[in-house]
DNA sequence: AGCGCAACCATTGTAGACAATATGTATTTT
DNA sequence: AAAATACATATTGTCTACAATGGTTGCGCT
């Protein structure tokens, strides 16, 4: 019965995750406690527990007496987001090349077989899924609990965003799949190999193809049509 | 009537957060809900609120069925702490010079008359919660939610690695604590001037004075008295 | 007709009682 | 005598019911 009611905070608390990168929650959205505790089958102050967990995580916002907020992206966002990203992929790959364990290297190759698969028969959802979880478990090899809290809620956004801007019918979104496939068997391979500093360039180059891709989704493609020569005498 | 439990309830989570940091609260100890409950007047599902979020800010670590410990201070902790905070600090510290406000400024100031207050007339309690705040603030200043999870989580150790080490009878650290406090004047300067560049270089420095006083108790002096010569014709 | 105020309703916050799990102890068995 | 098991107790986890807050709607007043 408690077993029972153990997995499904469980899977309460990992399902709102998942609802919340896939954006099946949006940004911005406010939750109602008493239509989720329904919904998973717990009552309102184990689920209360949750949100206030969730919030400290950054998948959350609360507000006194309003409610929980799923966190909101807004431009600033995204600008906070870039500065940030770089160095913190490169500072925790750096340091998954240097404490991985044999272990999470086996995990590290399982995800990625999983994020093949979601590439090839899979949904955005899936793709943004996979993805984040590969890197996850990078984070887990950093093994440095000063890291992880920033890192994950990189996570939480890179997530969100790919879910945003992938969109479905760009052919250059395939290549660029593919693309990131590749480096992330390179990410293995340099894991594997212990070269910290080898990873830690992956992980900008890595960085620097997706946020190409973002770009080019928030700053659309330039008219590429030159401006008409200036009359003969005009100012400067 | 709520407004006197909300009250209670914040109370208790900043009071619970204090206790952690000046170490009133040891690392690795054991909290009761019930005792807690009881003793900030509130009952235990909001607490058990409080320590998930105190979970998720890395006050304390929750275990299944066996309640929440303060956050353990290992050996492997300090390692981690010495690699990330030199990074999460001059990267925070250079934000904050580029988009402090002059609100911000003034409370920044603030903290700083407080800390010089808790150097002249406080204990190490004092001091070390001073401190605390016034690079909170800091991080408030650089206004990056990506980064600031991780700037937390290194304060808190920060804070409690300093209450273990500084030794009120060590007349050395008198002296350091004065230099604390000259370069965070010169922080207020260089980022009311906006000069993100010197900060970040000052963070470094500010973190390097910090990290030989915590290595000289670490490691304590090494004796200085050489062996004795050896006898004539012993073997090597 | 438009603005303001007040009562209502929906939703969040809290409390106290109940259920389940883990630990410690005592008893029994080998 | 030592170890294992079963029970008792203390503590965590959960649920239902109640209190309080905030937003909304309708009514009255200007």
């Amino acid at each position: 019965m408690s077993e029972n009611s153990k997995s499904r905070k469980l899977r309460c608390l990992e399902d709102l995750r998942r609802r919340i990168l896939t954006q099946e929650l949006e940004p911005g959205e406010y939750l109602d406690e008493t239509e989720i505790s329904e919904a998973y089958e717990i009552s309102r102050p184990p689920l209360r527990e949750l949100l206030r967990q969730l919030a400290g995580e950054g998948y959350v916002v609360l507000h006194e007496n309003r409610g929980a907020q799923v966190a909101p992206m807004t431009h600033k966002t995204l600008r906070n987001f870039f500065v940030a990203a770089p160095m913190i992929y490169a500072a925790v790959t750096k340091l998954a090349a240097e404490h991985a364990t044999p272990a999470q290297i086996m995990r590290l190759k399982d995800a990625q077989l999983l994020f093949r698969a979601a590439i090839r028969d899979g949904d955005a959802a899936d793709r943004a899924l996979a993805n984040e979880r590969f890197h996850a478990i990078i984070g887990e090899m950093a093994d440095n609990e000063f890291l992880l809290p920033s890192l994950r809620r990189l996570l939480i956004d890179h997530t969100r965003i790919g879910m945003t801007f992938y969109s479905p019918r760009n052919p250059r979104t395939a290549e660029q799949r593919d693309l990131a496939a590749d480096q992330h068997d390179q990410f293995i391979a340099l894991i594997e190999a212990g070269d910290a500093e080898a990873a830690a360039n992956l992980a900008i180059a890595h960085w620097e193809l997706s946020r190409a891709e973002i770009e080019s989704f928030v700053t659309p493609a330039s008219i590429d049509i030159p401006l008409g020569p200036a009359p003969a005498s005009q100012a400067t």
